[in-house]
DNA sequence: CGGTACATTGAAGGGGCTCAATCCACGTGG
DNA sequence: CCACGTGGATTGAGCCCCTTCAATGTACCG
C-alpha cells in the first residue's frame, strides 16, 4: 500500500484501537481507504442539506456540527464530529443529505466512495464489521445525546457534555488526562444541548463555583471528576461501555456462495 | 427458498419497496434472512442492558420500546419499533447492549445472526447496501427526536410525534389515509418526547380544541394534515426525505480481489 | 479608537413540572 | 348486581427552571 499520510490517520486509528480487536494491519486497511486529504475552511459546508451524495466522509483535522436549523431560525446541533470520526453517516444514504455538516475550524477531510466501502466487506470482513460498529457509535451517540436533552437538568447536561468531551478527546491523544482546549461558543453549547447560550453560561459559572471545573479561556479542567461523574450520572453511559462486540467478528472466512 | 410465514415479513418489504429501488426478488433475500419467528409476551425484554448479543431482531408484529432508565428512575425512550423494524442497532453491536427494548404488546421477533448478515455483503451488495440504510434510519429517527426535544415546544412536539406515527404506520399498512391506532398511554408519550404525561394530557386536549385531531379511545384521526404539518414544521422532515440513496448502490458486480 | 464577537449579569415572564384531587372504564370477587 | 380496586386521563393551583430582553464588560482586531 502508499505511504500516504500517515500521521493523519492516527485519530481514527487510535479511537479504534482502543474500543476494538483489530490489529496494526487490520487498521492501516481501515486507513487506506481513504482518499485525497482535502481541506475545509471554517464555517464552510462538507456537507449541505438537500444536495445528494455518493461518498462518506472521514474528518482527519479539526471540528465540525451536524445541525438542522428550523423555519424560524432554532437551530439544533445533533452532534460534535472530532478528529477521526466519520462523516456521512446517516445523512449520505439518503436520496438527498438530511442535514448539513459544518467546519467549526479550519480542517482536513478525506472522503470514501460507497463503492470501495462495500468491497471491503466481501475483501476483509474483520474490518467491514468495525465499519459496522462505527456507525453504531455514531447512533448511539444521538442515543445519549436524547437522554441527556430528554430527562436531564440544564446543570447536568452542561456536567455531561464536559464528560463526554474529556472522554472523546481523551482517546484520539487531544486531551491530557483531566483537561482539553474546547474552542467552542457558549452558544454552540446551547444548541447542542438544547439551551440558550445565556442558561450555558449560568451553568458553566455554577459548575465552577461548585469547584468541578476551571475554565481559564478555552481550557478546560475536570478538578472533580467524581464529583462532575455523579452529578451527570457518567460511569455507566460512556466510560466502558463503547466497546465493540467480539460477536460482530466472523469466525472464520466466509463461506463461498 | 422455503415457502415460510409469508405474511409476516410484509411490513418489512412494504417499507423497503416504498423508499428503495430493491426488486421483490431482493425483496425476498431479505426476509429469507430470518430465522424462527418468536413471541414475545407483553412487558417482556427482546433486548436487556448489559447483556451480550450475537444477532439482530426484526420485530414482525406488535410494538416495542428503546429506552434508558436514570438512576433517580427518569425514563427516556430513544424510539418506538413497529412491526418491520429492525432492532438491536446499535444496541447489539457493543461488548454489552446500551439499552434495553421491552415489548408494549405482545409481540413477534425474529432473530438474525451477524454472520448471516455479513455474508449478504458478498451475496447480494444491493441487498447488503439495504441494510446500510436500514441502520440509517434508525439514525435518523434519533436525529429528529433530538430536533423534537432540543429545540420545539411541547405542543409543536406532540403535533410532530402524532404525524409521525401517521406515516410509520401508513408505510406498512396500519393505518389508513388519515387515522390510526394508537396503543399508548400518554405516559409513554411523554417519556418519548421528554416530557410529563400531565403535560402530555394538556397538549393532546388543545390539539383536539383547535380541531387538529380527533381522539376517540386509542384511535387518532388528524382532521387537519396542513395545520398540523404547519405547526410541526413537519413537511421536509420525513414525508419524501427518507428515500434511499441510488448511489448506495454498487454499480456492477464487485471485482474479484 | 471604534467595531465586533463573546461572556456575564439582572429582571421579568412563561412554559412545563409537581402535587393533588377527581373522573372514568374496566375487571374482579362478593 | 354491586362494591371495590386499579390504571389511566383530566383538571386545578402553585412553583421553579429556563427563556427573553437588555445592559454591561471584555478581549481582540481592523
Amino acid at each position: 500500500m502508499p505511504p500516504g499520510p500517515e500521521p493523519r490517520i492516527s485519530a481514527l486509528s487510535q479511537k479504534l484501537a482502543a474500543r476494538t480487536s483489530l490489529s496494526a494491519a487490520e487498521l492501516d486497511i481501515l486507513g487506506s481507504l481513504q482518499a485525497e486529504p482535502r481541506p475545509v475552511a471554517t464555517n464552510r459546508d462538507i456537507i449541505t442539506e438537500g444536495y445528494k451524495y455518493g461518498a462518506l466522509f472521514v474528518l482527519l483535522e479539526g471540528i465540525a456540527i451536524r445541525y438542522r436549523v428550523l423555519h424560524d431560525g432554532r437551530r439544533q446541533i445533533l452532534n460534535i464530529a472530532l478528529p477521526g470520526d466519520y462523516i456521512g453517516f446517516p445523512a449520505c444514504f439518503f436520496d438527498t443529505a438530511l442535514y448539513s455538516i459544518t467546519a467549526l475550524t479550519d480542517a482536513v477531510v478525506s472522503s470514501i466512495p460507497f463503492a470501495r466501502l462495500f468491497r471491503l466487506f466481501a475483501d476483509n470482513p474483520r474490518v467491514g464489521a468495525a465499519i459496522f460498529w462505527i456507525f453504531s457509535c455514531e447512533a448511539a451517540m444521538y442515543a445519549e445525546r436524547l437522554i441527556d436533552i430528554g430527562r436531564r437538568s440544564a446543570l447536568e447536561r452542561v456536567a455531561h457534555f464536559l464528560l463526554e468531551l474529556l472522554i472523546r478527546l481523551r482517546v484520539i491523544g487531544l486531551a491530557d488526562e483531566l483537561s482539553f482546549r474546547m474552542p467552542l461558543t457558549q452558544e454552540l453549547i446551547g444548541d447542542i444541548l438544547g439551551l440558550t447560550s445565556v442558561h450555558v453560561s449560568r451553568k458553566l459559572r455554577q459548575l465552577r463555583a461548585d469547584g468541578l471545573v476551571v475554565i481559564e479561556g478555552q481550557q478546560v479542567t475536570i478538578s472533580d471528576v467524581e464529583g462532575l461523574s455523579a452529578l451527570a450520572d457518567f460511569e455507566r453511559t460512556y466510560l466502558n461501555h463503547f466497546r465493540m462486540s467480539e460477536a460482530l467478528f466472523p469466525a472464520a472466512a466466509p463461506p463461498p456462495i
